[in-house]
DNA sequence: CTCCATTTATAACAGGGTTATGAGATACTG
DNA sequence: CAGTATCTCATAACCCTGTTATAAATGGAG
């Protein structure tokens, strides 16, 4: 088996091995022998590759934050941009509850004191510029509010602002339901999610009645795309 | 220094030394030999106390979550029950923010040495009885919830439920803040916070003008107690 | 005092990350 | 094409950290 690794993708190898190590054995799981035993290599490279196992663990957690985005930018955009905002709320909280372990990663390493450049402050322009990956899957809130703002569905406002409050909140039940905090199997999304939703859009101006009717659009829109081909492939 | 650790709160300063080394050198400075070292005992101490250093590292993260409940319930009960959330909500972003290593642990974000502390579900009867702590700072926000609920500034709602989502978004918006998200020092809570709080509160059926006011009851009572004498001190 | 349980120190073991070194491959240069 | 420089990788060792085996020390029970 691996019969010679081909030049260049044994970086490309180390990080989907150490992907799918995170995902069947936890953290403990991600070690440097473990892993050059999965490609076929000796641990050298690793250090030829990255410099150590932190940088591999970083991009990994790089890795992540791109496989969010990708997955969120798959949310077709429709004429109702509460609806989609349910719908990427649903696609960001599948991708963690898929990956719990590549997902605890990817948020844990972003964490200030790590080695990395920490995404600042997404409120301000300059703090924008400096912020990657991370940014682009928020972008991706922040323009679904913009078209409910323009829609008329939520009042008038900072639209990064308002995309803030609904990343804290999505970020926050999904990062809570990961630890276990809210049941196991799909009841925390009609328990607290969808109602969590619904409070916000109101909050920021939409109606209780299409509020709910945007959430019924966007489980229709969900049951479609998961029970046609199911999104939680590899991307 | 350290003239001979009397018998048994050898226990107790493991888990303060392990709060010490953590606030000062993150997780990889969270070690058996650096304990022992600090407290002036051997290695085995972890062993005869904990069991390991996962076990140590599960007290660490119980401890945190004491701390977190302790400073909750330092919050004053006023008539004003959406302000009393607002409350809450400072405390809990001020204890994370003063110790994002500790509640980084607490929360099971940062893993020392490969071994994340692992909470339960607070959404059921079961969970809750084996989640002593967790559930003890949740309770908190369910308790002033309910008191929001039964004064008519909220809907009528299970307070568990309407609770959870309040705590989602409190938890995200700390958890992002921490991990340098929102950028540094206070501006978070002026631009992010106080806003999706409002939100929340309209969402769950308060009027704009009274959550804002609320707000700023709130603040009052957060600058007299900081002003006066800060609640940052140790439980 | 003697016995027993608990706690502790010492020292070794085990399993990780990392590094030194040299061999093989690759590509550029004359 | 020959030679050389560079990059990549395997081997083997090194260091550090969690853990455990063992025996000494401690302290209460009788």
């Amino acid at each position: 088996m691996s019969p010679k690794p081909r030049a260049n993708d044994v970086k490309e190898r180390l990080v989907e091995a150490a992907i799918r190590l995170l995902a069947e054995g936890g953290p403990e799981a991600l070690q440097a022998r473990k892993l050059a035993a999965e490609v076929g290599v000796s641990t050298m490279a690793v250090y030829t590759h990255f410099g150590g196992m932190a940088a591999l663990v970083d991009e990994v957690a790089r890795t992540g934050f791109r496989k969010l985005s990708a997955w969120l930018a798959e949310v077709a955009e429709t004429d109702d941009p509460v609806a989609d905002i349910f719908g990427l709320a649903r696609t960001y909280r599948q991708a963690v509850a898929e990956q719990p372990q590549l997902f605890a990663v990817t948020f844990g390493q972003s964490a200030p004191g790590g080695k990395r450049a920490t995404l600042s402050d997404l409120t301000t322009e300059e703090g924008r510029e400096a912020a990657q990956e991370g940014l682009e899957a928020f972008e991706h809130i922040v323009r679904a509010t913009e078209r409910a703002i323009e829609a008329g569905r939520f009042r008038p406002a900072d639209k990064y602002q308002a995309a803030a409050q609904l990343w804290s909140a999505l970020h926050g039940f999904v990062t809570l339901e990961a630890s276990g905090h809210f049941g196991a199997g799909e009841q925390g999304i009609d328990h607290i999610l969808i109602p969590l939703g619904i409070t916000l859009a109101v909050g920021l101006g939409d109606t209780v009645e299409r509020a709910e009717h945007s959430t019924e659009a966007a489980k229709a829109v969900w049951r479609a795309r998961t029970g046609n081909a199911g999104q939680g492939g590899n991307d």
